[in-house]
DNA sequence: TCTGGTCTTTGATTCAGATCAAACAAACTC
DNA sequence: GAGTTTGTTTGATCTGAATCAAAGACCAGA
C-alpha cells in the first residue's frame, strides 16, 4: 500500500491512475496537475462538506469510501452517491455543494483547489473529456439506482447493493469469475438502510434471511462471503444487472 | 409557434437557443452545427429507441416531452428521466442506449448523427463544456429524485412532481411569482405512477386528496391550477426544493 | 347516436415494510 | 472487570400503499 497521506506520491505510481479524471492525460498534462494536487485524509465518520457550504476544492477518491447524502427538514435522509476509489467529488463551475459529503470509512482524497483546476480544465481537452465520461457514468449509475429505489423489494435492494460492492471488489482484486467472493462491507447497517431507502431493522432482517437461504455467509458483522455470485444477482431481480458502477 | 417539422428553422430563431447544448457556441460554431442538424418529430407514445439498441444520433428536445424508462425482466418499470425542451438525449461515445426512450407527448428533436457530432465536440470546447454542464445538472436532478423515490410518501411524491413541472412551466412563460399557475399535465396517471414509483391507483387517490384539500384545482383530467405555490411546495416536504430541473 | 377503447376514479382487502420496544454483542473507557 | 457506547438482531404491532375488482368519463370513429 502506497502512503498517500503525505504529498509525495507520484501520479505515475497512483493506484487510480488509469480510471480517475486524470487517466487520459499525457505526461505533460499530468505534470501540471501534479503541481496543484494535494492529499487529504479523513477518518471514518468525519464530515467533508455540508449542503450549501462552499467547497473550495474538487477531488478524486484514492482510497476508502465517501458518501453523498440529502436531508429533508424533518430529518429523513437518503444517500444519493457512494463514492469509491477513482470517483470524482465536487462540481467544477459551482461553489455550493448540493448535499452532505462524508467519509464512510477512512478516506484519502487527491484534491485540487477549484479555481486552478477549472483553469486547467478549460485548457486541457483530455481532462474535460474524461470528466464528461465520468459524469455520464455516474448519471447512468444514479438512474440504475432510481430503479432500485422505486421498484425493488427490500430483499432485492439488499442483493443489489451487495452485488454492486462484490462486483467492484472482484474487479479490483481480479477474483476469477465463478469463484466465491469475500470482502468486508464498508457500510454499517444504518448506512445501508440510508442508501437503500429502508429502515435499519429491515436491512438487518433481510440480511438474516439471505444468510438463512445460503445466498450469503457472514463472519462477524462485516465480513461477507458470496459462494455463488449468480444466485445473488438473481436475487437482485435483474439478470444482466449492467456493469453499473463498474 | 415556429414550425420545426421541416428543416428550415434557423438556429438563431430557435426556442431553446440559450439553454441547449449549443447555447455557448459562437456564430461560426453554430454554422457548423447547423450543417449537420436535422429535425425529427415523434407522435405521443411512439418509441424512439429501445434498451440495447444502437442509437445513431444524439439530440436536443425542442418541443414536447420524452421519457427514459428502465425495465426489469418481470415487467416492473421505472421512469428514470423526464426530458423537457432543451434537455439532451443520447450519450456521445457509446452506441448502445441503456434505457427505453419514448415520446410522452408529441416530441420534436433537433438531431445530430453521432459520429459527426462527436468529431465536432472534440474540436469545440464550447460544445463539450456546455454538455458537461447539462450532464452535471441532470446528475443533480437524478439525485434529487433519489430522495423522492427513497424517502417521500405518496402525497409528497405527487406534490414534488407537480411542483417541478409547475416551476418549469412558470419559468418558460414568465409567470410572476405569487400568482396562481396553471398548466396542462403532459403525463397520464400511468406515466406519473411510473415516474414516482407508485401504482396508478395511488396516484389517482392522492391527486383527489390534494384536490379535496385545495392544494390543486382540476379542470378535466389534465389541466391543473395551483392557487398557492408555497403550499404545494410545503406538501412536497422540502421548503427550498432546490431549483432542480430548473 | 351508439359503441368500443383509453384513461380515470373509487371501493374492499391484503401485505411488505415501518414503527415501537427490548435484548444482545463487541469494543472502549475509567 | 464493571459500565458505557455503538452497532446489531429479534419480536410484536401497525399502517401506507399495493392489489384485486368494478364502475365512470371521455373521446373518436361507424
Amino acid at each position: 500500500m502506497v502512503a498517500y497521506k503525505n504529498s509525495s506520491v507520484a501520479c505515475s505510481a497512483c493506484q487510480i491512475r488509469n480510471r480517475a479524471v486524470c487517466s487520459q492525460c499525457d505526461d505533460d498534462e499530468l505534470q501540471k496537475l501534479e503541481k496543484i494536487k494535494f492529499y487529504r485524509t479523513y477518518p471514518a465518520g468525519r464530515t467533508i462538506a455540508l449542503t450549501g457550504q462552499d467547497m473550495d476544492f474538487v477531488a478524486s477518491v484514492v482510497t476508502g469510501v465517501a458518501s453523498l447524502t440529502q436531508t429533508m427538514e424533518d430529518g429523513r435522509t437518503q444517500m444519493v452517491g457512494l463514492m469509491l476509489p477513482s470517483d470524482f467529488l465536487g462540481r467544477p463551475g459551482r461553489e455550493g455543494v448540493m448535499y452532505d459529503v462524508a467519509a464512510t470509512t477512512e478516506v484519502t482524497l487527491c484534491c485540487f483547489h477549484r479555481k486552478p483546476f477549472e483553469d486547467l480544465m478549460v485548457k486541457t481537452p483530455h481532462l474535460i473529456q474524461r470528466l464528461l465520461e465520468i459524469t455520464l457514468d455516474e448519471l447512468d449509475a444514479a438512474r440504475e439506482w432510481m430503479l432500485v429505489l422505486g421498484r425493488k423489494t427490500a430483499r432485492e435492494k439488499i442483493a443489489s447493493l451487495l452485488s454492486i460492492i462484490a462486483r467492484r471488489y472482484a474487479k479490483l482484486h481480479k477474483t476469477p469469475p465463478n469463484k466465491a467472493i469475500d470482502f468486508d462491507l464498508p457500510l454499517t447497517r444504518d448506512a445501508m438502510s440510508d442508501y437503500l431507502g429502508l429502515t435499519l431493522e429491515t436491512v438487518s432482517r433481510q440480511m438474516s434471511a439471505l444468510k438463512k437461504d445460503g445466498i450469503i455467509e457472514l463472519e462477524g458483522k462485516r465480513h461477507i462471503r458470496i459462494p455463488d455470485m449468480e444466485r445473488l444477482i438473481a436475487e437482485a431481480g435483474d439478470d444482466a444487472d449492467g456493469g453499473f458502477l463498474s
